[in-house]
RNA sequence: GCUCACGUAGCUCAGUCGGUAGAGCACUUCCUUGGUAAGGAAGAGGUCAACGGUUCGAUUCCGUUCGUGAGCACCA
């Protein structure tokens, strides 16, 4: 006897050996039918696994947590197949679940165009309605790789052929269709009923720019129609965010051809990053940061000494002159060592840390560039620490601590955390790393942090946490960093003087909160869909009249707000009320002041939120009082 | 950098199967002085990304370059 454990606690029992859909049948046709896998002692398997010894079940249907992986899955499959039967140069190579859906790497001569998308939809809804039964088998390797030659698969005996020699595999198949797969896949292609074919791009063979380019087509799928609609829906709503088009939208910055990369900012972009600047100068001078400033421009012998040249010359924009070669920062940590070198320090001193709003240029690929997310003219919070290796802890701690409060600030409270060791191209002893990874690792423990590690992912003079943030719609961005260096130091030639007169390389401590203001300042105007908070929006308020007849009283109200510090306008055009609000309304200015003939005989004004409410006439002070609690509100609370 | 797509007025986009272009918004002027998300009229505005080629003629077809977008690779 077979006895199954059923999700409720619930026990069946069979007499012989019993496939995972003949126990759904055992419960009912319903569920028989709904049955798209089983999970047996928490392993998925298809729906015609045979259970020959006592075991838990879960039998897997839409509702159930795994169902979305099961049919993206097999939905790859079916987009494999149908693009096979359309074009049959193709090759298969792997066609693996993501977030959101799904791709399939295929190799082909003619590129894939937006119609044969289209096609290849159509024909994965024919292989549904001819509902092909999918079947699972098992092969030795060598089998298979005979069994792909024969098919000229290359790509996949190639993928077969790293696989142990003595292991089975299993091939799934459906209709004319077979492909390796580990699986489980659904029992039939009838069940695949809501899925899309999205779009097609370029992708490596085994993720390396060395190898061929195959063609990626993306899908995605899910249990039904109205979550795949709904899925669409979220990217349209995303869409509306993109800060290149809220960017132009509220004139905060633009970019053109002849500075690929480079931002030019408007006076009310640069004016979200002034108060940016200004917070994190306030964060600086709080923590202990001396605030400096090193050239732009340093010889090249200097970023030889550093490692910089050896290792991302073709990213660095050189320069020369008069026999010397030079190259623009692409980082500060250079600079702030040849500060600390000038004069001597004492152990006394450390730690030393130094803050720059760095601006740097990394000559990225053409490829990269994206909007002000990734430029290749930049300005970073950069902050170095020189310490010694007792302190690294402490800093590290403070640092987490201060990183949090300015995250919190700025209205992000979900981070996470990654610390990125060795990577293969290094400077430095293994032992210098050992210690470097442990310092770091200790400073997540000692706050009880969760942390990912990321093998191989760190810097090459030294490992690093990476601090992400997550947004209002969901997605994470790699913002923070801090970074144990215990060579740069070294080879540049810092160093202190001990208790005992003797002299000794300090520990550097390369960090960042924002990182990149310009990405930071992107981030903000997606998270808030540009409707900043009042203490970062570029206009905070702005005063219109009705009439031209009260144009002098609008305008001497807005001056009376800029004299309170506040970012004000007057809109004294000749138009309608609300043809005025409307427009302010979509420039996303968080406060707008109305003031007609009543307002000016009283002397008063009316306040107007960004979402439509009316506040009422009010007197200038209560006025003022209240865009000061609302405009300021994160900045006087900060707690820096 | 690689693959594919795209580049028309300040913005969003039409259009030309090859005969040098059009809308809405924005802008300018005039009328309107209106109380909380678009008052009306007129006008101005374009080497159709750049450079070559084919052609009687190219914004349209072909090529190259530049830029942008989506991915991939990269990200000190």
């Amino acid at each position: 006897m077979i006895a199954i454990t059923l999700p409720d606690g619930s026990k069946r029992e069979f007499a012989a050996a019993v496939t995972v859909a003949e126990v759904a049948a055992s419960i009912g046709a319903g569920l028989a039918k709904a049955a798209l896998a089983g999970k047996v002692d928490g392993k998925l398997v298809d729906t015609s696994y045979r259970i020959d010894a006592d075991a838990s079940l879960e039998i897997v249907t839409e509702k159930h947590a795994d169902a979305l992986t099961i049919l993206r899955h097999s939905t790859a499959h079916l987009l494999a197949q149908a693009t096979q039967r359309l074009f049959p140069d193709t090759q298969v190579t792997i066609g693996p679940v993501i977030e959101n859906g799904f791709f399939y790497d295929f190799a082909r001569e003619t590129p894939f165009t937006p119609d044969d998308l289209e096609k290849i939809q159509a024909e994965m809804l024919r292989i549904v309605h001819e509902a092909l039964p999918v079947t699972r088998s098992v092969l030795s390797r060598d089998q298979a790789v005979a069994f792909f030659k024969n098919k000229h698969e290359h790509y996949k005996a190639e993928i077969i052929e790293s696989i142990p020699a003595g292991e089975d595999l299993s091939l799934y198949a459906q209709g004319e269709f077979t492909d390796l797969c580990r699986g489980p896949h659904v029992p039939n292609t009838a069940k695949l009923r809501a899925f899309k074919v999205i779009k097609v791009a370029g992708a490596y063979w085994r993720g390396d720019s060395k190898n061929a380019m195959l063609q990626r087509i993306y899908g995605t799928a899910f249990v039904n129609d109205k979550d795949l609609q709904a899925y669409f829906t979220q990217l349209e709503e995303a869409e509306k965010r993109d800060h290149r088009k809220i960017g132009r939208a509220l004139d905060l910055f633009h970019m053109q051809e002849e500075a690929p990369g480079l931002v030019f900012w408007h006076p009310r972009g640069w004016a979200i990053w002034q108060v940016v600047e200004q917070y994190m100068r306030g964060v600086y001078r709080v923590a202990g940061y001396k605030e400096v400033r090193a050239p732009q421009i340093l010889d090249r012998s200097l970023w030889e000494k550093s490692g910089h040249w050896a290792n991302f010359k073709d990213n660095m924009f050189t320069t020369h002159s008069e026999n010397r070669d030079y190259a623009i920062k692409p980082m500060n940590c250079p600079g702030h060592i040849q500060i600390y070198n000038h004069g001597l320090h004492s152990y006394r001193e450390l730690p030393l840390r130094y803050g720059e709003f760095g601006s740097c240029h990394r000559n990225e690929a053409s490829g990269a560039l994206h909007g002000i997310m990734r430029v290749r003219g930049f300005t970073q919070d950069d902050g170095h620490i020189f310490c010694t290796e007792d302190q690294i802890q402490g800093e590290c701690v403070n640092f987490i601590q201060c990183l949090l409060k300015v995250y919190a600030d700025f209205g992000f409270t979900d981070v996470l955390y990654k610390l990125s060791t060795r990577p293969a191209q290094r400077v430095g002893s293994d032992l210098v790393w050992d210690k470097a990874e442990q310092a770091l690792a200790t400073a997540l423990q000692a706050q009880a942090i969760d942390y990912q590690i990321n093998p191989g992912e760190g810097a090459f003079y030294g490992p690093k946490i990476e601090f992400s943030l997550k947004d209002s719609i969901g997605r994470v961005w790699q913002c923070g960093t801090i970074q144990v260096d215990f060579s740069m130091p070294e080879r540049l030639g810092a160093e202190y003087v001990t208790e005992d007169s003797s002299r000794k390389t300090p520990v550097m401590l390369h960090r960042a909160i924002l990182g990149s203001l310009e990405r930071f300042i992107g981030i903000l105007i997606e998270n808030h869909a540009g409707a900043l908070p009042a203490w970062l929006a570029p206009v905070q308020v702005v005063v219109m009249n009705i009439t031209d007849a009260q144009a002098d009283y609008a305008a001497a109200v807005a001056g009376s707000l800029l004299a309170q510090g506040f970012r004000a306008e007057s809109d004294l055009r000749n138009e309608k009320i609300g043809y005025k609000i409307r427009e302010h309304t979509l420039q996303k200015v968080p406060f707008q002041v109305v003031v007609g003939d009543r307002e000016r005989d009283n002397g008063t004004a009316s306040l107007r939120t960004l979402s439509g409410e009316d506040l009422g006439a009010m007197a200038l002070p209560e006025l003022i009082q209240k865009l000061h609690a609302g405009a300021t509100k994160a900045y006087a609370e900060a707690r820096i």
